[in-house]
DNA sequence: TCTTTGACCAGATTTCATATCTGGTCATAC
DNA sequence: GTATGACCAGATATGAAATCTGGTCAAAGA
């Protein structure tokens, strides 16, 4: 459309327009579902040419991954702030029940979660394994710091809390699928759900994470604040990296600080 | 109802031969998948005339919902004999466990819950609302009647215990799809599970049910065998109803004791 | 008369060829 | 060195024809 005048070496150019990329993926990804969104729409929504978006993510898919990404980042960047002003949020029955509703607020992670067919196409769950990893190993490193700071039921190994948690998380997730009419979309909306709001069904969710995995004594409140510290790291370190694998700019002008940012120009 | 002098000569006739295309219907699901059975099949592995399958259901997909049914039943008996034996088995740790490794060992209802595409083609989840409806309705006396008993904590509705069992339940069943490679083929059998083994997992699930719902006073012996008596009755209640609305003959000679059985004729 | 059967048919599903669309590339303009 | 959009191969949609199979029913058998 308008190519602008004098080419910019400002790197933060790219990081602006990369989220405009994303903003405009995002918002087209909610309004049709990814099936019917082309690099192209995308494009013209970001007012930039198509090959454009090419310099920002290789694939199509890697630019949804992004949006999605963003997302999750955005949902764990709330938890942060959560901790940081109020430490207990780091422990297992604050952490579930903020991260569910953080979830359910959000579409596109309601939608990830829930598998939506309708909103993911065959997108659906093709994680990569690279994140399952490293989510999986951020969750064992969780579940061992809150044992080491005494938070959990001594009864249990930190892995085996770890997958039951896990379990009973995603338990709750898809159950929120189930009374939206998940699988078959003929039965949209039965009636009325056994519990009738979000919040209830969130707080019966920490309720049971508090109950079974938590160690009833209570922990001092220095001792909260160390361990809250400690895992607000662990959750930055994973946001930080989170996709960069292939978002890494190959001609090196990626520096430290792009790390909060996704999406800088990657292209040759 | 006495049947009139030359009408059937057996009705137990009918009952075995039924049962005999549910075997071969078993049989042959297990092998190839919904999909790749006909009608023909099951027949001809009866050794009946195709006609007569549908003396018997309506549907094919009626007949493997009445495969799904026997297996769904006799778990639910395996259950029923461990409560008589030993009480406890009624309360929801000890039910959880024993109902999450009698679904897991069989391989029918593990492709059921687990929805298990190559097994179920597009059968899957094709639940009969009925179906849903009853099953809800149990599980809502069940928990009532544990509230009755005072097992359940007294901080909690019942029919809150009953959505967040629920959700916990299959938050566990469905991770041991997701550590079989689940929903994506490719990912079988992933090194190894978090927890090692499915008896340890069944543990775990137990220990969540019962910190998170059970009250921790214990239940007088007879007490608990009013109960698990009082249960046992409202799961054969369910288990003989099981699908009957269209298996009941319609010519009026599938009597009570037939209700022990699926599949009686009921062409017209 | 009542039960059982298997040939039969409509409609569902699969196949295969054709047309269309779109992800990704690259020569060109800036 | 950056940005673009015309371009192309391959993916995907479309549709016609061939095949298969669930379900029916007239007739044979008890």
């Amino acid at each position: 459309m308008s190519p602008t005048a004098g080419r910019s070496r400002d790197p933060s150019r790219g990081r602006e327009r990369a989220a405009r990329i994303l903003d405009a993926a995002e918002d087209l990804l909610l309004r049709h579902g990814a099936r019917r969104v082309t690099v192209e729409d995308v494009a013209v929504g970001a007012n930039i040419g198509k090959g454009t978006v090419y310099l920002h993510w290789e694939t199509r898919e890697k630019l949804f991954a992004a949006v999605f990404d963003r997302a999750v980042a955005r949902a764990i960047a709330e938890l942060l702030v959560a901790m940081r002003t109020r430490p207990s949020t780091c422990l297992p029955h604050h952490f579930a029940h903020d991260y569910f509703l953080a979830v359910m607020h959000r579409p596109l992670l309601r939608g990830l979660l829930l598998a939506d067919p309708e909103l993911l196409g065959r997108l659906a769950r093709q994680h990569d394994p690279a994140w399952d990893e490293r989510h999986h190993l951020v969750s064992e490193r969780y579940f061992r710091l809150l044992a080491e700071y005494g938070v959990l039921r001594a009864e249990l190994g930190a892995d085996e809390v770890a997958y039951a948690f896990q379990a009973t998380f995603e338990g709750f997730v898809r159950a929120e699928g189930e009374l939206a009419g998940g699988e078959n979309p003929a039965l949209r909306s039965a009636a009325q759900p056994a519990v009738a709001t979000l919040e209830r069904r969130a707080d019966l969710l920490a309720r049971t994470v508090e109950l079974a995995f938590e160690n009833n004594r209570p922990v001092a409140a220095d001792e909260l604040r160390l361990l809250a510290a400690d895992v607000v790291d662990l959750f930055t370190d994973l946001v930080d990296r989170r996709g960069f694998a292939d978002l890494v700019d190959r001609r090196g002008f990626a520096d430290r600080a792009d790390r909060a940012e996704l999406g800088t120009p990657a292209a040759s």
